[in-house]
DNA sequence: TCAGGCAATTTATGCTAATAAATAGAATAA
DNA sequence: TTATTCTATTTATTAGCATAAATTGCCTGA
């Protein structure tokens, strides 16, 4: 037996192949988005294979992202910039078999989330500041309905997810929005029987006023500051509904 | 013009509703590693359509490393836990266009990093203390060629790779990983023609000692501060390095 | 009894040819 | 001008067949 737990070098399919060699290709030749590939018949001459092959590796670079494929004159592959919903999806493959915890997700949050707001502070235009104004007004009114009760979270997250957009860094803007799409999945799935927490979203809606106070004053600072203690209170409020949801969900197995 | 780039809903294709039947079919089921789907012909005749389109959604799935395909009896489709390596290159993917810069790849590690550590630093066994002094020694001789330069700053990022992997939080393990993996392509591609930074490895060297000892004495809190002050040191002589290798590059163009 | 090789089986891999569906753009009719 | 129809182009899907790879198990020879 050896080591790893797949065999050895193994043949790299045909398809394979030819997806490196486009790769290759549209990294030497810097090619852009909106640039096109060669149509089926062109690829297939061009790599001496038949029509199934070039359509396997075409599919290839569809998942990863790559191009899009359309049909009609003009149509065939065309590369494009990898959407983030792409990159989302790929990665949340890689967490399906280790699903991160909601207090794991809130800690990288809070690591996360003072410095994408700090950046953000002098990146942020007066539409962005008007947005954030929004997200927060629809948040100041008393839910009635479990769904409004639910926008409303979700409205808060995407003050988080702007600001995540707006920081300047891609990786942390990648990251800052992968996170908050995790708790946004926490919060419509495995929370529908959700207490009201009323405290939270009283204590949510408070920091969002600040915050954007603190943006409106381009004061960098106050905003890391600012998002800081809002991460901690967030965190305290989400160990207190595990431990509750804990409990919820022990008493039916009993 | 509808606002999006993209045409409406679009007819899916047969090959991606096939992908997303397989997917929730996997996630109902409760599916594992190991577990195999059918066999194309079966798979033909579960979705009734022809060879060529399951063979299509079967590609999509080894893309996106949900499976991987053998031939030979009781080969076929069989559930993969997706590596490390898939979601880090379709992660890249999307980064592409926009080559995250040197100042922001390390910004993001020193927010993480001090986190990283304090959260391995009771989870190392005996043996990876070992691993990471190994890692060290290899660093404590100076650099007589190029090459040899070279592995020792590889050498240190595989210390911080290790440390990732013991976290305990898969988000925060694959981010520190993916950040040292960036950090790793910098030094072998872009600054082949690097000035030798002998204090930079100095105060490295001597960071990875003194982490090493509060990891063997169980101090996480000694580690996180030791872990943020070797970041704050990195991130400054990076800078240091960009500007030089500005100059450099400016130097040929004049 | 056991090791090594051989062959059958299972499965993916790859090819060809033909038809269906979608689209853009040109031609046409109101 | 505007709306509609037509047409050419290109992908999408199907069907069937030949090839290659990997595993299983049998069989041979020591």
């Amino acid at each position: 037996m050896n080591g790893q737990n797949l065999r050895i070098p193994k043949r790299i399919k045909r398809s394979d192949q030819i997806v490196e060699s486009v790769k290759r290709w549209v990294a030497l030749n810097r090619m852009q988005p909106g640039d096109r590939l060669p149509n089926e018949r062109e690829l297939m001459e061009q790599f001496e294979c038949s029509k199934g092959t070039v359509r396997e590796a075409l599919k290839s670079l569809e998942v990863q992202g790559l191009v899009s494929i359309r049909t009609g004159p003009n149509g065939g592959a065309v590369l494009e910039p990898v959407p983030y919903e792409k990159a989302s999806e790929l990665l949340r493959n890689f967490l399906h078999f280790e699903q991160p915890s909601g207090p794991e997700i809130y800690a990288l949050r809070t690591l996360i989330e003072p410095e994408i707001a700090a950046l953000a502070t002098p990146r942020l235009s007066e539409d962005d500041l008007d947005t954030l104004a929004k997200l927060i007004s629809r948040c100041e009114t008393d839910p009635e309905t479990f769904d409004e009760r639910i926008e409303q979270r979700i409205a808060e997250l995407d003050f988080h997810v702007l600001l995540a957009q707006r920081c300047g860094n891609a990786m942390l803007a990648f990251i800052g929005r992968f996170v908050n799409d995790m708790i946004r999945d926490l919060v419509i799935f495995k929370k529908s029987a959700l207490p009201e927490q009323r405290e939270f979203s009283c204590a949510n809606l408070t920091y969002h006023q600040k915050l954007l106070e603190a943006f409106r004053a381009k004061d960098a600072a106050a905003a890391r500051r600012l998002m800081h203690e809002h991460m901690i209170s967030a965190e305290h409020f989400n160990r207190e509904l595990e431990g509750q949801l804990n409990q919820y969900f022990l008493g039916i197995n009993h």
